[in-house]
DNA sequence: GATAATTGTTATCCACCATATCAAATACCA
DNA sequence: TGGTATTTGATATGGTGGATAACAATTATC
């Protein structure tokens, strides 16, 4: 298997990885891992989550909790199934975050007048003002700390990417 | 660092996100869900992690299991705590993982004459040999998979983009 | 109208992550 | 030298996310 090196030469701007010229112990070689995509993939998930948790802090919402006060704005009169599936979470999974959301006084679960099974999930008010708070922190503080470490036309091709790989791989 | 655009061309063949014209319920609108990284940065780590557990499946072998792998064999005569802190993963946590691989018999654990409070860890002939053969899976299968969907040079570009975040953010 | 399917829910299990703590061994230093 | 602090591997434990089975209420199907 022959792999192109310029990522890797780009990737670091030190010769070595991790060149700590400390007392004795020299740091370990990352070696092919450094050319895992999986790998950087995941530690790059981290320091994004990581950030968006300190940038969203006064809100005390999560990523998760962030997407679902997302969709229920954009797709009103859904129920729970609905918004859980398109985010891929379990519906099991989905009620301890609903109740979450709901004793916050985020968002409320209606009983569907149509089918009595279903509830209808929508923002309050609160829900509103804290996801109006929340897109400006993240778009602020987050994304523009992204756009500065990429640059825009980078930023855009990197989620282009990922995108590509959630939808198509 | 420049990166090509062709990605970001790429990547949107459609207007709207996901157009079903199903029966009755419309698919929900992701919105600014679709722009937010950290996002398709989730989605596309899940990805990827799966078709990597598929792919090396013959092995049995976990992404983070084959990283302690390759880490061991690229870095000879290391303890347990240097090996689990380059990985990111605790101390205490990296005991369980160990046992795992030991009792396969893919790695060792040799008391350090030292300091006879570490344990020096080795790959066996056994793990050489199954990680020689799991280099060759992924490479073949799940890489080799993502250049098809990518392209190398785009494949190349997130890779140094994800370490950036990975090293920088 | 009997049976099947759906919805929200509970219970439960597993993997992963994090902290506190411990005994053994070593480092430090007065 | 001896006493204290630090390090290493390990255990226990708790929290969080993700997955499956099962259930009551409701609705769909035929």
């Amino acid at each position: 298997m022959s792999v192109s090196k310029t990522a890797a030469a780009e990737g670091g701007r030190m010769g070595k990885e991790g060149a700590e010229a400390g007392a004795e112990g020299l740091a370990l070689q990352l070696g092919e891992l450094s050319e895992l995509l999986g790998y950087s993939l995941k530690r790059a998930q981290l320091k994004i989550f990581e950030d968006f948790l300190r940038c969203v802090a006064p809100l005390q919402l999560t990523p998760a909790q962030f997407s679902v006060l997302l969709l229920l704005d954009r797709n009103p009169g859904r129920n729970q199934t609905e918004i859980a599936s398109t985010l891929g979470i379990l519906r099991p999974n989905f009620v301890a975050m609903l109740d979450g959301l709901e004793s916050r006084d985020l968002c409320a679960r209606i009983r569907s007048a149509n089918d009595r099974r279903s509830h209808i999930l929508e923002l309050t008010d609160k829900g509103r003002a804290v996801l109006a708070r929340a897109k400006k922190l993240v778009a602020s503080k987050h994304e523009a700390r992204l756009n500065e470490l990429l640059g825009p036309a980078n930023r855009a091709a990197l989620l282009a990417m990922l995108t590509k790989i959630a939808q198509e791989f």
